[in-house]
DNA sequence: CCGCATCCTTTGCGATACTG
DNA sequence: CAGTATCGCAAAGGATGCGG
């Protein structure tokens, strides 16, 4: 389970912080919006830069949450799946909101930006 | 100046996180969308819970990311206030969305909630 | 393949005291 | 009033090694 906040636990913006409390877990969401279903191997791949320690307690603390599933598949060599809820992917307009902000903000700030004109993985317009 | 993310910075969420990189930023976020323009002791009463380190902190990372503008009245006793840059207004999509999520797992998960039927802040409907 | 346990360094952050 | 500076602990988190 995540950690409470010191905030008032009625606050609608402070309770929504409180499970996505961390960088991880946005980019974990926004990873399995974009893959409805993945294994850990291909989650501490895609989410670039993720320890497998910050990964599975973040996948812990998601489970508790009731955002994220976890589904084992009985077979040799293990496979185990993680895919949202549907509580995890009723913040899907949460993730939106950031993609379409960070979007804006490096089209007016090219000097943010790593590297121009990349691919880019399109978040918003996915899923028709 | 807000701390880079281990994540590619030419990921728009990766972007978005890396300025509201806490929960207090957040918070001081949502106090400055419901009110304008606040004083340095206004905002240390109205985020609960935040100390005088971290709402320094804050306010100098976010005016350092153009999200908050300090203003200062030459006066005695002194007088600072801030308030939101255009940038830092531009966020609000986003706020909402976590208000608005927030306000509807508070309504679908009673037992979260600490006392019912509070007042609220009633963040989404404010401002015609 | 999917983790858990342990160590160990780094960071976050509260408490406290002091200034223009 | 609106901060700055310093200390010190506790939590975060990377690295590594082991186990089902």
């Amino acid at each position: 389970m995540a950690k409470k906040l010191v905030q008032d636990g009625s606050c609608p913006v402070a309770t929504t912080i409180s499970l996505l409390n961390s960088q991880w877990k946005i980019l974990i969401m926004r990873e399995l919006l974009l893959h409805p279903s993945e294994r850990y191997s291909e989650l501490q791949h895609s989410v670039a830069g993720i320890s497998q320690k910050m990964l599975t307690q973040s996948l812990h603390e998601m489970t508790a949450d009731g955002i994220v599933q976890r589904q084992v598949f009985p077979e040799v060599p293990p496979h185990v799946e993680y895919r949202l809820t549907e509580l995890g992917q009723s913040m899907d307009p949460i993730l939106k909101a950031m993609h379409n902000w960070g979007n804006q903000y490096l089209a007016s700030h090219p000097e943010k930006r790593k590297t121009d004109k990349q691919p880019e993985t399109d978040f918003a317009q996915k899923r028709p």
